[in-house]
DNA sequence: CCGGCTATGGTG
DNA sequence: ACCATAGCCGGT
């Protein structure tokens, strides 16, 4: 055996040799390092892994190359923090290298010395030149009795919280609360300054977040203390909030999904808002689950401070923590990250977990201020005028709120004018060219815009088939609902006279930088008196004057193949309807309408009593009953292929080759089937679903899969595959 | 007959 | 990931 100190470095390679590659250095080197080393003809950056003193087997000295160059001035990536890269690697089976470069902000890799030198010699300043005041006792309003005694049972809960919290209930103000209380706490001499990662589902939503914690925090803490991290952001921007978590400048981050994955070396507490929400599950790369990756982070942060912080520093695995250890009598309380989950409607998986008591749930029932929640006006279809879009009871009701001086919402989750156009002569369809998909007819710029990949032509004048210049829209969108609703309204007049106006918010009307925030503040001013929107509108944005929110077309969610789809919409719903009636001086004659063909659906029974425990119980027996998530364990293998035959035949070979793997007998295969949208942009989708009762077993036998996985690539049957992934826990099978 | 683009392989 | 190399169609 050959005794050299081997340098074991996670880089961005990620096929063939392994998920680590081994380099020399003269230079003395810890786990966390960020380095530059030799990559085939190139430099690229790469996190230190382990430097052990006897290399892998069979590598032998002269074959290494040597270690660049040390990212200088920066401190090592932390042992919680490469535990969580470690963890999601192996959970969501892909490389070392890639969850650790993936977790980096991309321009750290093209940074040189002397740049980076100077950021943080500007970082330094900056934390200097900003000295905190005392932390005043930043008056805040007055908590209500549920908010206190959340707060109470928040900080002596060992376990992760479940903040089961109705819309209005004052969730925000529990974790501004909750932050404050971590942020007091003074670290250790020698510790990281506490921190706080607070995420939210939506870029969109992150504004207004921002803007309440800068307001709460610094002036206490100092500008620059609360920084964001989300894709919206430019590199140079994303960098230096990183660089201000990663050296603890920041106290708190604020981000979305991939803020999960941020270095915070004096991390306490992790908000998740909106926990139940599906944007928390990446769809690409490894496709984690950042709601469940923060339950994780925050245990391995525990774990480590039980431990003490600096044997982690350098060291492995954090130990378990021992029983009992976390609270002590009297409230005093062991160092530890806590995770706080919180919604109106919780993830089933959560709800599951707080009914085993594996979660701590804290509930809010009450609206602050005592306003009731909406009620619940289902409109029958099937006695409205044929044809009627909008029933005539609904626009009669939006009729009088407006002149009221009171607002409405339409929710409407398809944006475009309609999902098809059509000739009614030969039965041409605005299919798209590259898609299994009709192309959307967008009226305003008069154009077909496939939602799937983007291709966009003018509306054609005549049917491109028979040359009918008689084409017409089917279905509508919300720029029809729009249009329509103007209509309808015209003869409406505000108090003071002006007649109604109708808005339109979505993902077309957003797209310019700032019109977002244009667009709220027309709303909040009482400029507009009618707001069409997709679920963009439901989701967490504070409208003080709405008291009506109306359903469009909530049916097709009812009777989808897809098993999540009753939750999904429930949560929708109510948190549509939670929109409405939070100005506590117009609350008590809220209302949400929901126009439907089903009025005695049990989803509506149960969205009616405003009743999510009655919901997520039904929906978790039957969930039970299929040994379906929570209670069963999934995962999809993905083929993506020039040719269905491709991509099934791909599936179907990893199928076969999976004989005698580990735990094979406990895995069910399914079928490969294609997508429900088979072809997007000239690709052919498939996959195949594997099923267990076993979460282990499912683990170790995805791990098994992978080397056979890749070695199916080159099968000559699935000649013309263009990728695969798997897809650990995936929201939609 | 050379050059561009796409599939395939390798990186310590 | 990203780069290099090998394999398939077009121009002069």
């Amino acid at each position: 055996m050959v005794f050299w100190p081997s340098i074991v470095v996670a880089t961005p390679a990620h096929s063939g040799v392994g998920a680590t590659l081994t380099y020399r250095s003269e230079l003395s080197l810890a786990p966390g390092a960020l380095v530059r080393v030799p990559l085939g003809s190139r430099e690229v950056l790469g996190v230190v892994w382990d430097c052990p003193d006897t290399p892998p087997e069979g590598l032998t000295e002269a074959r290494t190359k040597v270690v660049a160059g040390v990212l200088e001035g920066l401190p090592a990536l932390n042992g919680c923090w490469r535990q969580l890269v470690k963890f999601s690697a192996q959970y969501y089976q892909r490389s070392l290298g890639e969850v650790a470069l993936a977790a980096l902000p991309p321009q750290l890799r093209e940074l040189d010395s002397t740049q980076l030198a100077r950021r943080l010699k500007r970082r330094a300043k900056a934390a200097a030149g900003v000295p905190p005041t005392a932390p005043e006792a930043l008056q805040g309003h007055d908590l209500s009795a549920e908010q206190a005694e959340a707060l109470q049972a928040l900080a002596a809960a060992t376990a992760p919280v479940l903040l089961y919290g109705a819309t209005g209930s004052g969730k925000t103000e529990v974790y501004l609360r909750a932050t404050q209380a971590v942020l007091e706490t003074a670290a250790p001499e020698n510790e990281a300054p506490t921190q706080v990662l607070v995420m939210v589902p939506e870029i969109n939503l992150t504004p207004q977040l921002e803007a309440r914690f800068r307001e709460r925090f610094e002036p206490a803490f100092g500008a620059g203390s609360v920084v964001c991290l989300h894709s919206g952001m430019t590199p140079a921007q994303r960098l230096t909030s990183w660089l201000a978590a990663h050296t603890g400048s920041a106290r708190i981050v604020l981000g979305t999904r991939m803020a999960v994955f941020a270095s915070l070396p004096g991390l306490r507490l992790i908000v998740v808002d909106e926990e139940h929400d599906p944007s928390y599950k990446s769809q690409e790369g490894a496709r984690y689950s950042a709601r469940d990756l923060a339950v994780y982070r925050a245990k391995v942060e525990s774990e480590a401070l039980a431990a003490g912080g600096a044997l982690l520093q350098a060291g492995p695995h954090p130990r378990p923590l021992p029983e009992g250890e976390g609270a002590r009598g009297g409230g005093v309380v062991n160092p530890r990250c806590q995770v706080l989950l919180g919604s109106a409607t919780p993830s089933l998986e959560s709800w599951h977990a707080a009914d085993q008591g594996r979660y701590l749930r804290l509930e809010m029932p009450g609206r602050i201020g005592g306003g009731a929640l909406p009620r619940l006006r289902l409109v029958d279809m099937n006695h409205q005028p044929k044809g009627a879009v909008l029933a005539p009871p609904l626009v009669a009701a939006m009729g009088e709120r407006i002149a009221r001086g009171e607002q409405c919402l339409v929710l409407l989750n398809r944006r475009g004018y309609a999902p098809v156009l059509a000739c009614h002569d030969c039965g041409w369809k605005s299919g798209c060219p590259h898609c299994s998909a009709y192309r959307v007819f967008h009226k305003l710029d008069r154009t077909l815009r496939c939602h799937h990949c983007g291709f966009t032509e003018r509306v054609p004048r005549a049917c491109p088939d028979c040359g009918n210049l008689d084409i017409a829209p089917v279905g509508r969108g919300t720029e029809q609902i729009e249009e329509q609703l103007a209509g309808l309204l015209v003869d409406v007049k505000r108090p003071d006279g002006q007649p109604a106006r109708v808005a339109r918010m979505d993902a077309d009307s957003t797209r310019l930088k700032g019109s977002l925030e244009v667009q709220l503040a027309a709303l909040h001013s009482g400029e507009v008196d009618v707001l069409v929107g997709t679920q963009m509108i439901a989701k967490g944005h504070d409208f003080r004057r709405i008291t009506l929110v109306a359903g469009i077309n909530a049916d097709s969610a009812l009777f989808a193949s897809d098993y999540r789809a009753p939750e999904r919409l429930f949560a929708l719903l109510m948190q549509a309807a939670g929109r409405a009636g939070r100005d506590a001086a117009q609350s008590g004659a809220s209302e949400m309408w929901i126009q439907t063909w089903y009025p005695q659906h049990p989803l509506f029974v149960t969205l009616k009593k405003h009743d999510y425990p009655a919901f997520a119980a039904e929906q978790l027996t039957e969930r039970e009953q299929a040994g379906m998530p929570p209670y069963g364990f999934q995962a999809l293998l993905r083929a993506d292929a020039r040719t269905q035959q491709a991509a099934q035949a791909f599936l179907n070979i990893a199928a076969e080759q999976a004989a005698g793997l580990p735990h094979r007998d406990q895995i069910t295969l399914y079928p490969a089937v294609p997508l429900t949208i088979q072809r997007v942009a000239n690709v052919e989708r498939a996959q195949m679903l594997v099923e267990t009762d076993s979460r282990g077993a499912l683990q170790r036998f995805l791990s098994a899969w992978q080397p056979v996985l890749h070695a199916c690539r080159s099968a000559p049957e699935a000649k013309g595959l263009v990728r695969w992934a798997v897809d650990v826990d995936p929201l939609s099978i």
